[in-house]
DNA sequence: AAATAACAATAACAAATGTTAACATTTCAA
DNA sequence: TTGAAATGTTAACATTTGTTATTGTTATTT
């Protein structure tokens, strides 16, 4: 159904123009995929070859740290990418997992593919230099919250950075993501400390 | 003195390739600054219009939180760049300090000459992109950190991410990067708690 | 050289956060 | 539909980390 791809041309829109016949060539290098509610589509030891759009759906990105707990390293919301960037750009195995926690349409875009975009479309380079500026960006603003904010004061703000996060996932997901326990967070809520 | 633009000249080449002709035009959109010990180069609330490329010396980048705090967050040393990324892309006020730990020679490129680069360079566009993606890695792996290791590691691995630092910077400003107090650091370091 | 400021270590105490366990509720699967 | 698994809250206690203050040392400035 060509309607999965009117989000990912808008958005690519967004950053440079994109003629029909540069646009044929786009879709021509997406492919959708549906993805079950609780499908792990990259894991651990596996070199991600794929970025994930996501047009419907929510995936979490998270790793398994020294004691075996999971930690949530992202969420990715509709309209946004996943993939394990360092496996994906260096082309070696990663650390990640990327799993749905919805069922979830994304388009999918190989290593290949996104190369051909890059070297194809007029300003190609450019989409991938704006686009990395931005989450460049993303990341930046990930850190400075980590420094400056409590875990409350990030809690309170998920939903802004993730639509409507906090009613679509367990709290304990949210509470990895905050690296907080989820024991800890279930306390922040309700402000219990205040005695 | 020629001899400051070679590093960065390196580094440029081991992105794309880079002729003569085209290394002439980029020359021609460095500028040379030295910047003494402890000298602030860039403030909070100011549009932050330059990269700074480190040829030597080392900066620091931090802000200040709302108890009036410094928090450092991140160290440029050489052959490194250093900005306040989300001003700089976006052309907005920013909320960054970036300051010189030593003295310091930097190559400065300024927004309007970055963008000279990426339109006549014949990979100039990609040459951003691939920089990007770099930092992007570094920040990537920055977060993991964060995640995944205890202040003690981080502290441990702060010489590998930024080369002989522990030496080079006072102590509290390592204690602000790894975002614990002072005081905490010091315990870490000589095991007090293990009693 | 003397005075001052910056820095690091330590101690004592306070606050934040983690761990384990118990329990109740909801979701999911056979 | 029923039992099992997942989830969220709360309590008790342990650990980590922060705060304040004191002290001695090292740098910096005059």
């Amino acid at each position: 159904m060509g309607n999965n791809f009117e989000s990912i041309r808008a958005l690519m829109q967004h950053y440079i123009e994109i003629d029909d016949v540069e646009w044929e060539l786009c879709k021509a290098m997406f492919t959708v995929k549906h993805i079950k509610k609780k499908e792990i589509v990259l894991s651990e030891g596996e070199i991600c070859r794929d970025i994930y759009f996501v047009v419907k759906g929510l995936l979490r990105i998270y790793f398994v740290d020294q004691n075996d707990d999971e930690k949530t390293f992202h969420f990715s919301v509709e309209n946004t990418f996943a993939t394990d960037y360092r496996s994906f750009l260096r082309e070696i195995p990663g650390d990640f997992y990327i799993q749905a926690l919805e069922d979830t349409t994304v388009l999918v875009v190989t290593f290949e593919m996104l190369q051909l975009l890059y070297a194809n479309l007029r300003n190609g380079e450019k989409l991938g230099r704006l686009i990395a500026e931005d989450y460049f960006i993303v990341f930046n603003d990930k850190i400075k919250g980590i420094y400056t904010q409590t875990p409350l004061q990030r809690y309170n703000s998920m939903n802004a950075t993730f639509p409507r996060i906090l009613m679509r996932v367990p709290q304990h997901y949210i509470a990895s993501y905050l690296n907080i326990s989820p024991v800890h967070l279930s306390r922040l809520k309700y402000g219990i400390d205040e005695l």
